[in-house]
DNA sequence: CGACGGTACTAATGCGGTTTAGCTCATGTC
DNA sequence: GACATGAGCTAAACCGCATTAGTACCGTCG
């Protein structure tokens, strides 16, 4: 730690003009201002024009602090990712989304306050923050679980939101964007099936978090369906270290499975390296799936095989609904498009 | 796209308390309440207890809007990530940084305005609407260039802010903390000189970039110091994509190097990845170091060499320094932790 | 020709805080 | 006992915008 420079006084900027100074320059009254710049009836088209060239000229923003407190909205949207630290900058899924949540929001002007915090309850505790500071007008929420409080908590707060990767629960004014994992899963194993794979096992994540019940049901009724009994799910909290510990358990079964489907992008390559260090040939001796697609579905060797679904749309649909909930419009439960599995080199038929 | 449940009217919550209420209970004016709740004199100690016990039985929280509207200071700072759509996500040093950063922040309840967007156009201009919308106190910047246009715009609008990554630059009031790259080049350069390299080949980031610029300089210097002349740096746009190719194209040179320095763990990882398919043994016939470690340099096989570099203490430092600016601390220029080399297994004595 | 209705605008108020100016009363001072 | 002092509190202005309640003016119609 070097200070270098102790930097001098800061030229004052120029100041921010406001609506009075608009009025002034136009020669009307503040709240023609406001009206002509809000599109409100009560002004001619003459002025309205003339006030929108002056407020133009001044390159004039509304105060969104002013606007907030007189018009009941901020104009932000909050996001929190309640992760603990290590697990956290890996996966390819989280940024997308926020990439396709953002598209929408900066159409809108709206901007997106964004937080990382350890657990669920410190998440709580932003919500509640946030609602008692009016920081946001609503807030996107991510990682469903099965036994989840935020639904209800936001609920009491009054909070517009979105959950984002769970079906409609129950009762909740609470709408929700999802993809069909169901469905999903079970094409990933009908892929498998249809090589030959009978003996399949499912690297799930966080036992706790929505989707992966969802997947692991999923594959249980699938498998059953197919008349197949040696496939089964084993849960890891998502990180490389358990999906590889996960890989070299399952390898070390007496009847190792011939075809393994992670969770995320992350674990799969965790597990082609586990391989690898094994000498197991992929897909020759083992098939692997990638739940989710990334760059790093395609720096390993051999490609992965991918489930690939379009994240940044699914977020830019997450957005989308939120800022219809926040216009007034209904409560509802929205279906993304159906992820599809991209066929690469690390699926093929099983050993004989 | 399947709307479910089209949800009833919302049952109106709790209306937030304000210092109104707070003065009704206590009985006492709002501004007696306004002076005990900031700790401001003017108030005895009896009736600033009794003032504090109501607030935190209405549980009230100052209105973030009110605040911002009267108190000049909006609570929120902002942070603006200009990545094309496709690069965004894989790379972990990113969210690592923000989840430092965030730590300071919420210690001293400050929000984090988060944005993506295309370019460094884009990027300016965000910072122009926010300092027009009064909507953030400071900013960090990532990512510094060469020629640099954000410190100059930044300082015309007086917005305080923090560079990450860069050394100071001349001029600008604009604080700066920065990783001695150089020093950590020649660590590295060190590292495979000792283990008899002679030939060595840099996969740098983007050229734009004031790190890049540091890294490659530093190499050229080190190497010439070693009495080294087969190394060079070749720029990439950090993707794993241009990573691979520039790998193919090294080795596919009259004389390929016996070691890779790659700007970043995703590139190191597809520099793996084109060993394996070209069947080249890493480290035995092929060395490779990784710039940032993260969860991939230790699912590849080998494990990867990496630098190593406190990011998530980077964020925090930087959150720290932008507060301390808020707060009229000076600008200054801040040198982070010295990155060290964790070898692994990517990294050996060249073929004889 | 005066009441009427509509248009184009202004004045005033409020959002929830912070801050300045002022007011009251007890105390100390000479 | 008159007067300055300061502690403890209140009233009021203000931040920048949205909004509501007027007001002035004009044309129209009975």
């Amino acid at each position: 730690m070097t200070p270098q420079s102790d930097g001098g006084a800061r030229t004052t900027p120029a100041r921010r003009p406001t609506i009075k100074d608009i009025a002034r320059r136009a020669g009307v009254s503040e709240s023609a201002v406001s009206f002509a710049l809000n599109g409100r009836p009560g002004v001619s088209q003459g002025t309205r024009d003339r006030i929108h060239r002056v407020a133009e000229d001044l390159g004039w923003q509304p105060n969104s602090a002013a606007r907030a407190l007189s018009g009941e909205r901020s104009g932000c949207v909050g996001l929190v990712l309640a992760r603990p630290a290590h697990t956290l900058g890996v996966e390819s899924f989280f940024l997308q989304l926020v990439s396709g949540v953002q598209e929408v929001l900066a159409s809108r002007k709206v901007a997106l306050l964004f937080q990382v915090v350890e657990d669920i309850e410190a998440e709580c505790a932003v919500y509640k923050r946030w609602w008692a500071e009016k920081r946001v007008d609503g807030v996107l929420v991510v990682d469903p679980r099965s036994e989840d409080p935020r639904p209800e908590l936001l609920d009491s707060l009054g909070l517009p939101s979105v959950m984002i990767g769970a079906p409609a629960e129950g009762g909740r004014q609470v709408s929700t964007v999802w993809a069909d994992d169901s469905a999903a899963m079970a094409s990933v194993l009908a892929h498998l099936h249809e090589l030959g794979h009978r003996h399949v096992v499912h690297v799930a994540g966080l036992p706790g978090l929505a989707h992966t019940e969802r997947r692991i049901t999923s594959l249980r009724t699938e498998a059953h369906r197919l008349g197949l009994t040696a496939i089964r799910s084993v849960p890891t909290d998502y990180s490389d270290a358990e999906g590889a510990e996960a890989t070299r358990r399952v390898l070390d079964e007496a009847v190792p499975p011939t075809a393994i489907v992670y969770d995320n992008d992350v674990m799969a390559v965790a597990g082609v390296a586990v391989a690898a260090e094994r000498g197991i040939k992929v897909p020759g001796e083992l098939s692997i799936v990638a739940w989710d697609d990334s760059a790093l579905c395609r720096v390993t060797h051999p490609r992965l095989t991918a489930l690939v679904r379009d994240t940044s749309g699914f977020g830019r649909l997450a957005a989308e609904e939120l800022l219809a909930q926040l216009d007034g419009g209904p409560v509802r439960s929205l279906q993304a498009e159906l992820p599809h599995l991209e066929p690469r080199e690390s699926t093929g038929p099983p050993a004989p």
